[in-house]
DNA sequence: CTTTACCTTTACGTTAAGGTCAACTATGAT
DNA sequence: ATCATAGTTGACCTTAACGTAAAGGTAAAG
């Protein structure tokens, strides 16, 4: 299986090797050892994808731990399962509302360039693509 | 016109009297003052919606700052306007590629809610609603 | 006149998410 | 051998966005 040094991992998702060791730290990445060096496995690259959506998204690591705790669970019990449920529905719900606030920023976003377009007369339309 | 006491204001978006005046000294919000005591008028609370809006997609305080003044630009320069095109271009990526994200994290939130109910058993689902 | 409810400013504290720097260690190439 | 290149740990630093506490002003109510 493929595995990953630290610079090729941060290279590769533009993040710096500190965040990385830092995301271990905190619990989101287990990367096993060679010597002393870290190996990333394919599991630990798909887990920094999850964070760098998260991240994306406003998520704090913390949330994109519980996020990847429901990747990882394997067998958990009832309580567990209903706790599980609840976190997934209110996120959820968090994610709807974020969606109505983007499609009411990007029509804003839309109006303005109109307007501003408009304002500046097409022979502008040019220099801006 | 109607207007609000930074207390109805608050309680009405639910955030603190220190972050209302914190978004001011940060010059996100502008009260006239009536005595010594702020007075918010419709244009600060239409701003204040904003701010939050902005802040449930994760925007900085200065990015909000940046839109407000969108809505607030009267009339800009030409060079001005095609700096403010391009942020809006700019940021008009950045919240597709949100939209995006979002809706991946949904698909994934829905696939675990529904393993996780079926491994509960149906007998499970009137306990949630 | 004092209590109560709001309001004010000033100032220091806190948390998340890393940045930055110093002082090693290990390894392969010249 | 030594130099360059990656890697390591540990420690302190930084920024954003407020929280929190101190110390006090103001105006209506009892």
């Amino acid at each position: 299986m493929k595995s990953y040094s630290i610079s090729e991992l941060s290279q590769e998702f533009d993040v710096t090797t500190r965040t990385l060791r830092f995301y271990e730290e905190k619990g989101l990445l287990a990367p096993t050892r060679k010597g002393q060096s870290r190996i990333y496995a394919a599991r630990d690259r798909a887990r920094l994808k999850l964070i760098l959506r998260g991240k994306r998204l406003g998520l704090t690591l913390e949330e994109s731990r519980d996020i990847i705790l429901m990747y990882d669970s394997t067998s958990t019990n009832k309580k567990q399962m209903q706790a599980l449920i609840k976190k997934i529905r209110e996120k959820r719900m968090q994610l709807q509302q974020q969606l109505k606030d983007l499609e009411g920023m990007l029509v804003d976003l839309n109006g303005w360039e109109e307007r501003c377009m408009a304002e500046l007369g097409d022979q502008a339309i040019g220099k801006l693509a």
